[in-house]
DNA sequence: TTACATGCAAATTCTTTGCAACCTA
DNA sequence: TAGGTTGCAAAGAATTTGCATGTAA
């Protein structure tokens, strides 16, 4: 298994693009600064070691690794950004999201295991579980087959 | 099973608030104008029924309904507002996250049948699946023995 | 040498807040 | 009538963009 760098390098070079500094910077924070870092966190961890590194170019990276398939985002339910609402009716069944990245469309489906990962992670852990959140990222049908028409 | 605006009318009195014109747009466009609407979808779909709403009105219903759980917020992976990272190094195993309301603490944990989840939906929908994006929230053991600290 | 990347500052977008006026119970 | 709600406008926060300058290959 070779490391985010490495693989980074990789990429880059693959792509005609170039290794700098910044990027290094940014890669290293990913995976030393501590989990789930917000883009803010990165910024602050690469700024120890370069003071001049801009947050733009902490941005633009993160953006170039998530494309890459180098990073994932993960959106947790702060107090603010709230994108998209559900309404809930009591007891309403819990469902999840499929997410085409290329044409945005949403689906909901339902997924009978949920309720046994939160009975599990509760027993396991103590927690009290209120909800749970399943989505799914990738290509849907329409958009595969708009790639490839003669097939 | 109660509508959504039932449900609410009841907490907003049983609160001392009181039921308004605006709040009941907020609450017929959740339920009508189309799945997952964000704030600005609500907002216009308010709007032609009563164009003078103002959109902080909207945000304003939004959090009193999400505070009394008649809507669940969602967060998607748009271009905007990624908050998080997680750095990937390839075919890492998929992991889940219970987030805890009180303290934000975030805890990851391994979901076995994320991977069985993944594959029906995409034999089923005929969709690439990239990734999965699971998060379990609710209040973690620590909060909760602060809570009833005699227990 | 020559694109590609960067820093900077300004622009955008999304969301929140203060306050006087308004309206529901 | 009284206190919760609203609209408005301005403040904030997070993120993006244009452009001249810097730099890796």
């Amino acid at each position: 298994l070779t490391s985010l760098i490495q693989q980074a390098e990789e990429k880059i070079h693959h792509e005609g693009g170039r290794m700098t500094t910044q990027r290094r910077l940014v890669l290293t924070a990913l995976e030393n600064c501590c989990d789930h870092p917000s883009a803010e966190d990165i910024y602050e961890h690469a700024r120890q070691s370069d003071s001049s590194i801009n947050l733009s170019t902490v941005y633009r990276t993160l953006h170039w690794l998530e494309e890459n398939g180098l990073v994932s985002p993960r959106h947790f339910a702060d107090h603010r950004h709230l994108d998209r609402f559900d309404p809930l009716v009591e007891k309403s069944i819990e469902h999840a999201h499929f997410r085409c990245s290329r044409c945005g469309k949403i689906t909901e489906f339902s997924v009978p295991q949920l309720e046994k990962i939160k009975q599990t992670y509760a027993a396991g852990h103590g927690a009290q579980i209120d909800r749970a959140s399943l989505t799914l990222y990738g290509i849907c049908r329409e958009c595969q087959e708009k790639d490839n028409p003669d097939e």
